[in-house]
DNA sequence: AACCACTCCAACCGCACACAC
DNA sequence: TGTGTGTGCGGTTGGAGTGGT
């Protein structure tokens, strides 16, 4: 099905608008009302489609539109509103009267959004930023010696897999979803007095034990990622929460553990690795 | 003066939804 | 119920403007 774009029609003007063009719309709409706005362009003389038209009526014509820089409270007031509504520029723009939801997004995007990243907020949720991406190194190794053989290309290719799959996770789950009740929680696990051996894989220390308040910057100075057992913290992670990491090595037991289950579809312990790289057919292709 | 990189924002695009027939 | 139409919305883009070298 799908509906045909109303501006496939040959020979309409895209672009910017002229002084002339601009003219004919207000005086249309002053005269007419905009009433259906595909029947508006020819009614009013113009060669474009009428979102178009639509679009640079509510966007920059309207007699009621504020222009100018925003103010501090507006400012403020997109802050609150975004924390609460998230990217509804629409619904945002109802609470600044004279403001557009285009002029709202373009603002956020150009100004709030870096001034929040700057102040060290995440844009999207509004709360102080976790530097996931300090870990991910670390994972890398941490992937290597999941699989006991000695590192190539390969594994750094699945440990970089692994990478995206994870900050996936914890984009999409962190903290609602992971046990923890709060950031603050989320960010500052509780220690524990022992490592769960049951969990350990082979002779390692849990590789999923690792919390996220670790000083993974130090941890990680070492550039040949040598991993010392011996200075991983013993405290209890939300990474505990993450569906197991699986021995490539042995694809066959991608789900043998009991945490595996009741995740759901979307974090189980196989979709924790990419599909292609659970594939023989496209291991064998590799040089 | 010329070039380049970067910012900003008007305008476009594609999708979704409500509604009419 | 299925299909077409009108409109609204959010994401993205292109080009003008600006500042630095």
């Amino acid at each position: 099905m799908g509906r045909s774009p109303c501006c496939d029609e040959n020979g309409l003007k895209k672009g910017p608008w002229t002084p002339e063009e601009d003219q004919k719309l207000v005086h249309y709409i002053q005269k007419h009302g905009h009433g259906s706005w595909r029947a508006l362009p020819k009614l009013a003389g113009l060669n474009r489609c009428g979102k178009s038209c639509r679009l640079r009526w509510t966007n920059y014509l309207r007699p009621d539109i504020k222009r100018g820089k925003f103010s501090p409270e507006e400012e403020q007031t997109i802050l609150n509103l975004h924390s609460i509504l998230g990217n509804k520029w629409s619904a945002i723009a109802t609470h600044l009267s004279g403001r557009t939801d285009n002029e709202i997004k373009n603002y956020w995007n150009t100004h709030l959004k870096k001034k929040l990243i700057q102040m060290g907020f995440d844009p999207m949720t509004h709360q102080p930023r976790t530097d996931f991406t300090a870990a991910l190194p670390h994972l890398l190794a941490l992937a290597n010696l999941v699989d006991h053989r000695p590192p190539t290309w390969l594994d750094s290719l699945k440990a970089e897999a692994a990478k995206l799959q994870f900050l996936q996770y914890f984009l999409q789950s962190a903290p609602s979803n992971t046990g923890f009740e709060s950031i603050d929680s989320f960010l500052n696990p509780q220690p524990l007095s022992s490592y769960p051996i049951e969990q350990n894989i082979g002779n390692q220390p849990p590789l999923l034990e690792l919390p996220m308040s670790y000083d993974y910057q130090s941890l990680l100075s070492n550039e040949n990622l040598n991993y010392d057992e011996s200075k991983l913290p013993l405290m209890e992670s939300p990474i505990s929460t993450l569906p197991p990491l699986i021995d490539m090595s042995n694809p066959g037991d991608a789900c043998s553990t009991s945490s595996c289950e009741g995740r759901g579809n979307s974090t189980s312990a196989t979709s924790f690795w990419p599909e292609f790289l659970l594939d023989d057919s496209f291991m064998n292709e590799l040089p």
